[in-house]
DNA sequence: CTGTTAGCGCGTTCAT
DNA sequence: ATGAACGCGCTAACAG
């Protein structure tokens, strides 16, 4: 099977490569009858131009990098199709590097100096391929800066970012200031809240939400109901433990993940209380399993999806050079499941 | 900035473009002296060579495509991982395609005529890109043939398949067998099944795994016993309590996905039967969720990251033209957890 | 307006 | 160690 190229077509069709190419690109006009005679021999052949010698000249690849800090981990795969239901739109083609830092160090991805040298070649090594731009998808929300250098060429983080670079996040704050509006509209003003570790981000912010909310809303702000948590199941156990015990229990806890309510929901049902009856709960993730435990976890759903698009847009405007720099911050969503109810003093 | 190329450092290292390639590439011996000014400038200009225009004369991309049918369906992602693992340990890289074939046709997969054409549409630029070969990555198990034509560059299919094409499966009759064995070790012979959609290979062959146990281990062959669900929830719901009523209910249920599991065991829940006490059940897939379920479900790991290595290692061999076609069937793992007891009459 | 010739992009590699 | 052809498609310049 012989290779074919423009050159081939050429010949067959009795014209010169030029006019193929006018054909194929609709760069000039071409005869009528002529075309017709190209088109014939390029469907006959089954040619197709070759995007590496096109690219060599054009210098455009229409192909970005995407790096993805562990495909594995819940919120890397729901970006991706965001970034190609926009990329796809523009033509635009993906390069993926999975830096599989789950598998490399755990959750020590505190320490970048474990991994820098691997993420910066992951930028080496497409930015040889000639990526236009890269998107940076990180596995958890934190700082980045000094990570990785791309040479000018265009950035975009997505949950994560880097300082003096675009990046998007969504609004942690107003999420948690949501679930407790929430929680109020069902009466409830005895709300506790299980925060992740202090030292990230979302932590931060989901709790000035909380506390903006208590405030707002005139609730008490009891220090006995904030209790922090490692993101893990247990911890989520424990602390919902502890937070029954109370003398004047809460009759609500929001909960920064839905783990760690995974591992609430089991506390509160050995102490014998009954999930939404007795105390209800509100997650963060929408985690796949928070629908299938019963009750169903009502929980705040991470705009994944928009997440993606957005990061896509964002870089696609940068290369194009178009200026309309309009970042967003999309919203979470509350999807009310069966893990919440009105208060019990409020059945009484 | 201007944009450096092999010419430029030429220019500035005294030498011709020739030996700075060489130097690059090792390719041939240069005078250390050489070597090391040439060295130097590439390292002050912080020079990388354009892949594209070595890819063009070498007619190599080091670039395979990923046809990932929906990257957000639970077993891609793993698969992906996998074949990451193996394509960087080559220096492969990957240009990933999604379909979003659940968005686009949710599961209405069964008729092709839907896609077929997006689907070889993204075949057509893949190969204009020149990659090297193909993965197509499916999200139910199905005969593809003829869905998509690679134009003899090799393909390898993984978790689906099509006729005279390489493909990368799980043994899903051993795994079901493998099941029955462990639930036989624990004393159970009254073992029912909830099979998924008969339509499906899995459905065909997990059932062949489960009868041929029965066979071999000379248990009871009860047709009440068989139960065909559609995967969802729902069905495991009601084909679960169906088996219960029963006048001799069976002490262990084989079902065939976690989803139909969990519904197993509300329908369990609420007829007042204690999982594992009063029933056993084992899922399959190790969906994240049966985790965190309570009791957590016992089930079968698909082995999805070992077929996407395996589905690299294959197109790679392919590529290469290694003519050790090694395709290994990889097999499914139990996951012990606490949905599985010996039966009620054992312990009496 | 339609078609052709020839040089270019950026590294590789053979012949000198 | 070097000059120059080459890979494949694009496009400026030119011709009819």
């Amino acid at each position: 099977m012989e290779k074919i190229g423009i050159k081939e077509i050429a010949l067959r069709a009795n014209v010169s490569t030029a006019t193929v190419s006018y054909v194929l690109n609709g760069t000039r006009n071409v005869r009528p009858k002529t075309k017709e005679r190209v088109l014939k021999v390029i469907e006959e052949l089954n040619y197709r131009p070759n995007d590496i010698a096109k690219s060599l000249k054009s210098k455009r690849t229409n192909t970005i990098g995407v790096i993805a800090e562990d495909v594995t981990v819940f919120n890397v795969p729901e970006i991706i199709d965001g970034i190609n239901e926009y990329a796809e739109k523009n033509d635009m083609h993906i390069l993926l590097t999975n830096l599989r830092l789950q598998k490399r160090v755990g959750y020590d991805y505190a320490n970048t100096d474990h991994y820098q040298k691997h993420a910066q070649d992951a930028v080496s090594n497409l930015l040889s391929k000639q990526v236009e731009g890269i998107i940076y998808i990180g596995i958890h929300p934190r700082d980045l800066t000094g990570l990785i250098n791309t040479y000018n060429k265009p950035i975009v983080y997505t949950y994560c970012y880097a300082q003096n670079e675009c990046s998007i996040q969504y609004n942690d704050e107003q999420a948690s200031y949501d679930a407790i509006e929430y929680l109020v509209s069902k009466g409830h003003s005895r709300i506790a809240i299980i925060s992740g570790l202090m030292d990230s981000i979302p932590s931060r912010l989901r709790f000035n939400g909380y506390y903006k909310a208590l405030t707002e809303f005139q609730l008490p702000f009891d220090p006995q109901f904030i209790k922090v948590g490692d993101w893990g199941l247990n911890s989520g156990y424990h602390l919902a433990a502890e937070l029954l015990k109370l003398q004047e229990p809460p009759t609500a806890i929001l909960i920064m993940n839905d783990l760690m309510a995974a591992g609430a929901l089991r506390a509160a049902s050995e102490q014998g209380m009954v999930v939404p009856t007795d105390l209800s709960i509100v997650g963060f993730d929408n985690r796949e399993f928070s629908a299938y435990l019963s009750p169903g976890i009502t929980t705040m759903d991470l705009p994944l999806h928009d997440m993606g698009i957005l990061a896509m847009k964002a870089l696609y405007n940068r290369i194009s050079g178009t200026n309309e720099k309009t970042e967003e911050t999309p919203l979470c969503k509350l999807i009310e499941r069966e893990s919440v109810a009105g208060p019990r003093a409020a059945l009484k």
